[in-house]
DNA sequence: ATAAAATAATACCTACACGTATTAAATTTA
DNA sequence: TAAATTTAATACGTGTAGGTATTATTTTAT
């Protein structure tokens, strides 16, 4: 029988390829790096960058902070001080929401859109060049069931509360 | 040749389509943030059970600060604090290489084998649950197409240099 | 209508990610 | 062998992850 575990890029006596936690840690962490390498000049970060992705398919009206921190798998506290510092650098602007006065509407600005488009050809390339390593018929079943496997994750985090009970 | 893949004519960042960077980023927050929770207890984090099971499988003599950075697909700064507060929680121990007096030696203890074990039976029931979200056949080949990804994304980030050059 | 509970955002904290710059020791090269 | 280069670790800075606690507002329950 051939061996059923050709990959072989890692040491054969590494314990780490047939595990799922470091396999996602180190996939996230590299496409993360290569990406915030490539963006650097622009002085932009993949955060950043996320954050405006999502405000640009989003409601054009403009979506709560709490909107983004869902779209962007986050947390209150870090989108906070992200679109803070985003603000500042002007490609965003956040509005008190009309009819709920504890939130606001973030909206992209011009400046923040030009940003992200010159970002996005560099994602796209990124993105490409990563998944051409998969067989092209094996691309689509490989992300649903990456889909799938994230939704479990979710489904285990929700079932881990901070505190006690949940 | 007729293009076998429909999916295609979209463009690789349309919303109607799956992407890996969302994806990846989902899994690994949600898989991290579920196992942070439920080690909270311990007093340890995700990334200090990981710097101990990596010690765990690798010479019993102990490794220098690289090779776990190199283990860990991490950077020297964040290992450096890390095994910074490991030591002074008592989890590690960290003596000067014998041949090379630049480097050190990182040992696990007594003390952080036991709180490696107890957390290891959390990282075991966890990585289980989730994975059986995928039918049993698939999993195997899911994690090697998830190595061959990590692999791209590496490669990637190694042809995207800080500086200068490529 | 009013008290209680839930929600949106923030303040403050520790831990990580990772960039540049620095120091000391090893290795390579002239 | 002296000088140049590389390497192991650290110091310091900014940005993100996410915990608890607090404030202001909205929603729910009585």
């Amino acid at each position: 029988m051939p061996d059923p575990n050709p990959d072989n890029l890692l040491p054969v006596d590494s314990p780490d390829r047939k595990r799922l936690p470091p396999l996602l840690r180190r996939a996230w962490y590299s496409l993360n790096q290569a990406f915030r390498r490539r963006i650097a000049p622009t002085g932009a970060t993949p955060d950043q960058f996320t954050a405006l992705r999502s405000l640009t398919e989003a409601d054009p009206k403009g979506i709560t902070q709490g909107e983004l921190t869902r779209m962007m798998s986050s947390d209150p506290n870090t989108i906070a001080s992200l679109l803070e510092r985003m603000e500042k650098a002007g490609w965003v602007e956040r509005n008190r929401h009309e009819t709920d006065r504890r939130a606001y509407r973030i909206k992209i600005t011009s400046p923040g859109l030009k940003l992200f488009e010159n970002m996005r050809d560099v994602a796209v390339d990124l993105q490409s060049q990563v998944l051409t390593v998969l067989d092209e018929k094996d691309r689509e079943d490989f992300l649903v069931k990456l889909g799938t496997v994230a939704d479990a994750c979710r489904e285990a985090a929700d079932q881990s509360p901070k505190k006690k009970r949940g």
